[in-house]
DNA sequence: ATCCTGCGCGCG
DNA sequence: AAAGCGCGCGCAGGAT
């Protein structure tokens, strides 16, 4: 059951004694299965990582909080009903959690709570073992009160599995090829210029810029100025967007361009990136889970949710080692079928393509037709070749196209929408009500009025996206719990002849190295990457079940598995 | 000097 | 084919 842990404060201490040998010997009790239940994961697992244990569950206090607080299942718990206090304003702790100034040191971590003295005018009294007690119970009769117990308890359970799959994907860190990356660099920018200099190959694309455009002290990094310059040659271009440039016709554009495809590989992923976040061959990305309103991960620092496809073939496995990757096909129209028990979408995606299955039950004409318009209808999009199928998808499957559209008019009137398991989107701010009843004033101008209407329609676009976002992102928890707890099973294999880069807990074992929305990447010694891509699989379909029950909607994922990134991701 | 905002683009 | 959701980041330029 819960094991309350007495987390002390949040300095450097508490890491600092963690009673290793404790956690590890009740982690192994057969039939123990203890739920270590403490404020913050960041604060108690990187420890326990470092001294090589893992453990198989816990209770992050600080985002169930968030969820129970904010779910409109729970809203008249106690929980939900105090003012926002120390539990709501807990200071961010990094993922790699707080570092020990030395190995010396009491026991300050107990699997009994005992009760701890913060010190007079501790800063950190709220973190203390009662506090986490009282915290607990609070969440525990929120959850047993609310309209959904079993959901909710789901999504909590999911949460915190992702906390912890977070803080281990950032000890093991990906596998980053230094040299490789290099070579990708100089393949596209050439030679690595002196510190503030640009690569010789951006310079001449700039110059053939300023020649083309007459505009010989133009800076090619300045929006305005490129605007002005393009205007004044009588491109008729309101914006310097890639995808608006690339319909005029003038030689300036192609080295424009260019250059701007350049410029962003050499800022957000060239030489200085590699200094700044690539150590001792790994990246270690930090993630925040339930970083996004939507229940998805955020990231902070490297920018790791975007690695460009141009560089993941630096993403390389060790020696004797291999990556299988995993990508869930359609996760979000299957989601939005599960979600509106649409028998017949979920029909569409038996196989492994349910756009393709679309097409083949004569819903619309082309794949991309099928992409396009399903986008449209869970993005809310209104224009274009996406609201030309409109129609015909909502003929064709009426219960999921209901589904977006309540959700985007209980947007629209400044509702709350809640997911599968209970994430419950925020209400509109202050400004936003301001906004409306300033449009149905008498004196409200016509510009009042549009601009009421738009922001109503833009609420009612993010609502409408909430709910399969959303359950797309308590699924993709859900089946990291899953696979998390599948390759731990697995156990290890010797890796001969090389000497182990894969830290412990995790040495010889296969184990999750980058997750993104609905995509993930397991490091893995080779011999034992077809039992990790059948558990991947596996766990796909079983976080299928945990959601949605019986209801027949599948999840198929697309697996790959090579030593390079890029390469399993495309190659298969 | 430092902070803030808008833009554009990378990812899903 | 080209606009609708959610993010993080770097840069330029204005505000402080």
């Amino acid at each position: 059951m819960h094991v309350v842990v007495a987390a002390p404060s949040s300095g450097p201490e508490a890491a600092a004694a963690v009673d290793v040998g404790g956690v590890a010997a009740a982690e192994a009790e057969r039939g123990a299965r203890p739920r270590w239940t403490w404020a913050d994961t960041n604060l108690w697992y990187p420890g326990l990582l470092r001294a090589g244990v893992r453990v198989d569950r816990c209770h992050d206090l600080r985002l169930a909080h968030r969820v129970l607080r904010s779910s409109a299942w729970s809203a008249a718990s106690g929980l939900a009903q105090q003012p926002a206090g120390a539990w709501d304003a807990l200071p961010p702790v990094p993922a790699g959690g707080v570092v020990p100034p030395d190995d010396e040191g009491g026991t300050l971590f107990d699997l009994e709570p005992a009760p701890r003295a913060a010190g007079p005018g501790g800063a950190d009294a709220h973190l203390d073992g009662p506090a986490c007690r009282t915290e607990l119970a609070a969440q525990l009769d929120a959850v047993a009160t609310s309209l959904a117990p079993g959901r909710l308890r789901l999504l909590l359970a999911a949460e915190s599995a992702g906390a912890l799959a977070a803080a281990e994907m950032h000890r093991a860190g990906i596998p980053w090829d230094s040299v490789r990356h290099d070579d990708v660099l100089r393949e596209h920018l050439g030679a690595r210029p002196a510190p503030g200099a640009r690569p010789a190959r951006m310079d001449e694309l700039a110059a053939q810029v300023r020649a083309a455009l007459d505009a010989p002290t133009l800076n090619p990094d300045s929006l305005p100025d490129v605007l002005r310059a393009l205007r004044r040659t009588g491109l008729a271009v309101t914006s310097t967007r890639s995808w608006e440039l690339r319909q005029v016709d003038h030689p300036a554009i192609e080295p424009l361009l260019a250059y701007k495809k350049l410029s962003r590989l050499f800022s957000a992923n060239g030489w200085a990136w590699l200094d700044a976040w690539v150590r001792d061959g790994r990246f270690r990305p930090e993630y925040v889970v339930g970083g996004v309103v939507t229940g998805r991960w955020g990231s902070s620092g490297g920018g790791a949710l975007q690695v460009p496809k141009q560089v993941r073939d630096a993403v390389r496995a060790d020696p004797g080692w291999v990556f299988v990757v995993a990508d869930a096909a359609q996760l979000e129209p299957r989601v939005l079928a599960g979600l509106a028990h649409d028998d017949r979408m979920a029909e569409a995606g038996r196989g492994t393509d349910l756009y393709q299955g679309m097409v083949d039950t004569g819903v619309v004409e082309s794949r991309a037709h099928a992409k396009v318009g399903m986008l449209g209808a869970m993005y809310g999009g209104t224009t274009g070749s996406s609201a030309a199928v409109l129609p015909r998808l909502a003929r064709a499957f009426p219960a999921s196209l209901a589904l977006v559209e309540d959700a985007a008019r209980a947007g629209e009137r400044g509702d709350v929408v809640t997911t599968l398991l209970g994430r419950t989107s925020p209400r509109p701010g202050a400004s936003w009500h301001e906004t409306q009843v300033l449009a149905q004033s008498d004196d409200a101008d016509a510009g009042a009025e549009s601009k009421a209407r738009a922001q109503t329609r833009a609420w009612g676009r993010f609502t409408r996206n909430f709910v399969v976002q959303g359950t797309a992102a308590e699924w993709a928890l859900c089946w990291i719990a899953e696979v998390r707890r599948r390759l731990w099973d697995l156990g290890d294999a010797d890796v001969p002849g090389e000497e182990a880069r894969v830290p412990a807990p995790f040495t010889g074992r296969p184990h999750l190295v980058y997750f993104l929305h609905d995509e993930l990447v397991v490091h893995t010694p080779a011999p034992l990457a077809e039992a990790v891509a059948a558990q991947v699989t596996e766990a796909a379909a079983a976080s299928g079940r945990l959601l949605f029950g019986d209801f027949p909607v599948d999840f198929p994922v697309s697996v790959g598995i090579s030593r390079s990134y890029g390469e399993a991701k495309d190659g298969g």
